[in-house]
DNA sequence: GGTTAGCACTCATTAGGTGAGAGTGCTAAC
DNA sequence: GTTAGCACTCTCACCTAATGAGTGCTAACC
């Protein structure tokens, strides 16, 4: 790979993310300044074909990208990309609502994300490893009802209802209370998930004793303390049907199936590289549905422990540079954000 | 309209629905045993034609129902469909753990009449009129942050946090909650939504004055004790894409735009006849993007108070039928589960 | 008078055929 | 090494004809 190749696959992969048509050599010799003529830029293309970043979908089209030509176009060819004064200040201002929820700061920001990229949008909640229990109460509500609160360390509040058959006295809660906190405060949430379940089972051993089981079930099917946990937000999917790759039903349909499956959502948006943006190209991509896709990843983080992903979904001719900034910048201002807030506290 | 050509309208809906082409009077003639032939029918087509009910794309092709057409369907002609016995047992089945949280059990109902009807199915949260507040607690978690915590009478949690900038004494905070207990405790929550901001900007005029506009600010974004309300989940808009009238991908990316937009979602699902199921049809939608689809609503409540609405979309081609009688066991069994919870405590 | 068979007519859909255009690869000259 | 020229390939858009589904009308039938 020379120079003279990079320049010219650097201008295929621009051409082809701006018309969505596969690019041909007079069209590179015209838009881009190359130097040399169609002929030239004609045996240089028939060598990176050989080489396999570009291809062509058939004999008397352009050439488009291939998986290994976006590859290298993102690794060693694409530039930083500014974004918009106006944009910034659109990010910026979502974010100087300092006081309003943590899921309501992650869907507005998967919703702009979306809105700027034209795009899909995703975020994933905070993982709570390394995140600790600092807060537990258990309040009377009604006769039978408990309310159990939690708060973590980075300030993730949850909380669920238990009902009791039999009334509960205000004496048998402090004393559970009680309990609870001297087992699991300062606790690692994971094992407080962990462990919950067996602590209670013993707890209300005894008197409550026919509770426990369905309480046992209750905790372990939705995970005690999770609660904000392994959701992931998904905003634009109606963007692919924009993009002209994606004028075919069937090819569009599948995608957008996988798209409803949390379960798969979650696994895409697991956290893969800690700090840096992660582009994963087509084939890469664990799911043979998104062969024709990409996704543009970022983990935002709180004190370098609790992590979550932003991501943004869209065709593999995708405007990386521009896309790349995007989730680089809203990442950084979430982990901003949710410093500011724990240094408050 | 006589019975031979109600016989022929419900003849016609019925092939319509089940082959989505238009159906000619041969067609009738052989599967459906009117007793006349083909010609008859011919004449009788004409005269539905004339009437309004039915119409043809174009002159050589079959007839397929006017809005009209599915309207008398619906309300004279449709037969009470019975659900089978393994679709009861599968909704059942998810009602049997009662102890799940609200807002699962109503995404697992979503998941499941998406997944029994084949359409896209959404659910609105119960809307809060008519609910009180029950239970309020201010618990100070660290030093300088507040979680309000609010039960209401249906069982309904909330919680926020509020940030102070200085650290707030316990005594302070129990002043403020037992003014707070005062002022809403059984006040209904429209009302508490209405008066708590200016309330809570009262109360905290003086030592923390600059924190009220901050507050107040955030009580007015999302609605102080609304927090469940006015989310609608829905599951299933890629189901559209299955449907043959949805195969022009122009016409499903409006109606799948349309269907990531909240504030309309919430507005489609807004509660009509409380009690019975709700179809409309088409045109009737209050958006002209969904002038091929219908939607099957019911509402379900508790108490006969606390209202949400469960629904179906599909194309105006639609399995009545059977997806009236899906939605109304669901959101029957809704009420139920809602019903039980509610004696429960 | 309602019902039916027969038939001419319409129109969407499909298949096959043609020409234009885009783009390449190769060759020969620079 | 670069470029102009040209034959070649293949898609796409357009046209045409054939097919067939379905109707509406008419005239005969019960």
């Amino acid at each position: 790979m020379d120079e003279r190749k990079r320049k010219l696959l650097k201008a295929i992969v621009k051409d082809y993310v701006d018309t969505a048509e596969p690019v041909g050599s007079r069209t590179i010799a015209k838009k881009y300044d190359l130097g040399v003529s169609s002929a030239t830029i004609r045996n240089e293309m028939s060598d990176l074909e050989d080489l396999g970043y570009i291809e062509q979908p058939h004999v008397s089209a352009g050439r488009i990208p291939s998986q290994k030509g976006y590859r290298y176009f993102v690794d060693y060819l694409m530039e930083k990309e500014n974004i918009a004064p106006g944009e910034i200040s659109a990010i910026n201002n979502l974010f100087s609502h300092k006081l309003i929820e943590i899921d309501e700061i992650l869907k507005e920001s998967c919703r702009l994300l979306s809105h700027l990229t034209n795009y899909t949008a995703l975020v994933a909640l905070p993982h709570m490893e390394g995140d600790t229990l600092n807060y537990l109460q258990l309040l009377l509500v009604g006769t039978n009802q408990v309310l159990v609160v939690m708060v973590t360390k980075n300030g993730l509040v949850n909380n669920r209802v238990f009902d009791f058959q039999s009334s509960i006295g205000p004496d048998v809660l402090s004393q559970w209370e009680q309990h609870l906190r001297q087992k699991f405060l300062q606790m690692n949430i994971a094992t407080v998930n962990e462990k919950l379940l067996e602590e209670m089972t013993k707890l209300f051993a005894g008197e409550y004793e026919n509770q426990a089981a369905v309480i046992a079930k209750k905790v372990q099917t939705s995970g005690m303390a999770s609660g904000a946990d392994n959701k992931v937000f998904l905003v634009g999917s109606s963007n692919m049907l924009k993009q002209p790759e994606f004028q075919d039903i069937d090819k569009v349909k599948y995608i957008l199936e996988l798209l409803e499956q949390d379960e798969r959502m979650r696994h895409l948006m697991a956290p893969v590289t800690e700090g840096d943006v992660n582009v994963s190209i087509g084939p890469e991509l664990p799911y043979a549905e998104m062969k024709e896709c990409s996704l543009v990843t970022a983990t935002y983080s709180v004190d370098g422990k609790i992590v979550g992903t932003v991501g943004v979904l869209g065709p593999t001719r995708m405007a990386y540079s521009r896309t790349v900034a995007m989730v680089d910048y809203v990442a950084k201002q979430l982990s901003n954000i949710f410093q500011i807030r724990n240094k408050d506290s």
